[in-house]
DNA sequence: AATAATTTGTTGCTTTTGCAACAGAAAAAG
DNA sequence: CTTTTTCTGTTGCAAAAGCAACAAATTATT
């Protein structure tokens, strides 16, 4: 199976093969797309970065999923099941690709390659989600602040294969990824400084173990 | 897209129309497969019910998912990120179909009906999965024992259609289900039976609100 | 360049959770 | 049927995490 489904390269290839898949930009702040409805829509983010988000009864904001450069999102991964707001946020300028399907497993009834090939490379698509899924569950599943972060930090630095590393979102968003309080993510980053653990400045962070 | 998948009758009619499918039988506590090693294998339980168990460094216990009949597993579902043990272990007697897949996108060699129904009906499959996945995902995001437990309870009443239920697992695998200290969790049950939120005898919960 | 808004870093206090330990109940094994 | 094992229910104490509030720094906006 490849699992190096090459989204950069089908972009680019497909984009303009298929009139029904439609391109829009959103600046910072503004909302992509929602999953409150039942909405046949699968989207990919061809530039900038964005957050799924959910916000609680309690008013707690929960950073979902992050999508940075051709990841894929929508409802297609995401069955709603919960009472919650569920929103996709632009963290800066975005460009997104909206493809509405009628069935997802066939290709559309303009048979053009776009869907084609987005029918035939959906499982592994998919596939990749559901890795990116069991890993956040791996760190949510952390019994502590300290155990997340470490968690969180070896799973950055392992994807850019390098011990250094520019967090991809603010401290307040990643207290809201890993779903702790922020002030108490704060207090136990600098416990990890003064226990040598890591190293940190603004939001470049070094680990000094292994 | 179809989302009721009916994997008994899909079960039913092909099970045995692939000689490379295997059919193996596990008592309790038994291992049925550990997700370590690299294995091209998808499993599907026909009966009984089991485990996807996680054990970290620290001797901590994660339910990482929970099956019952006719629901499937294998690291097809799972690319092995971590460096922990993860085990499926049976919780009674089970029945387990092993397919060994070379690519799970195309039908096998022998071109038999059993993996050409498979291949076709893999990415509702994974679907399926993603949403459990989610669920998942939504109940440790939540802050306290007592909001994941509440969320627990709501997910399997509005399952079963029900206000009343009998939990599928014990206490304790509830408690490594949800990632909690089990003590803890047994004194947040008793309050949430002292304020009025639920009524539980032995394993058997009711919902007592809304 | 000046002002506004957001993020970072910090702390004291409170609440929640985890840990350890144990007795009784229930379930499994012999 | 008896013994052994596991699970439930409980508690006191310790540790961790959450909350609230604020100043300083950084980043956006006009």
């Amino acid at each position: 199976m490849n699992v190096n489904f090459d989204m950069k390269s089908f972009i680019n290839n497909f984009e303009n093969s298929c009139h029904k898949v439609q391109k829009k930009s959103f600046s910072k702040n503004e909302v992509i797309t929602s999953y409150i409805q039942k909405r046949n829509q699968l989207c990919i983010l061809t530039s900038g970065n964005a957050d799924l988000v959910r916000y609680d009864l309690n008013g707690n904001r929960t950073i979902v999923e992050h999508f940075s450069q051709y990841d894929a999102f929508g409802e297609v991964f995401y069955a709603v099941t919960t009472n919650n707001e569920l929103l996709v946020e632009a963290r800066e300028k975005c460009e997104v690709l909206f493809y509405i399907y009628d069935d997802i497993r066939n290709k559309c009834r303009n048979n053009c390659k776009f869907h084609q090939m987005l029918a035939e490379d959906l499982p592994e698509l998919i596939l990749n989600k559901v890795t990116d899924l069991n890993m956040r569950i791996e760190l949510l599943t952390k019994r502590s602040i300290r155990d997340k972060l470490l968690g969180y930090f070896n799973l950055v630095s392992s994807r850019y294969l390098s011990k250094s590393f520019s967090l991809p979102f603010s401290l307040t968003d990643l207290a809201d990824y890993l779903s702790v309080d922020r002030s108490a993510m704060m207090r136990e980053l600098k416990l990890l400084k003064e226990d040598g653990f890591i190293d940190k400045t603004g939001n470049k962070i070094t680990l000094l173990y292994e």
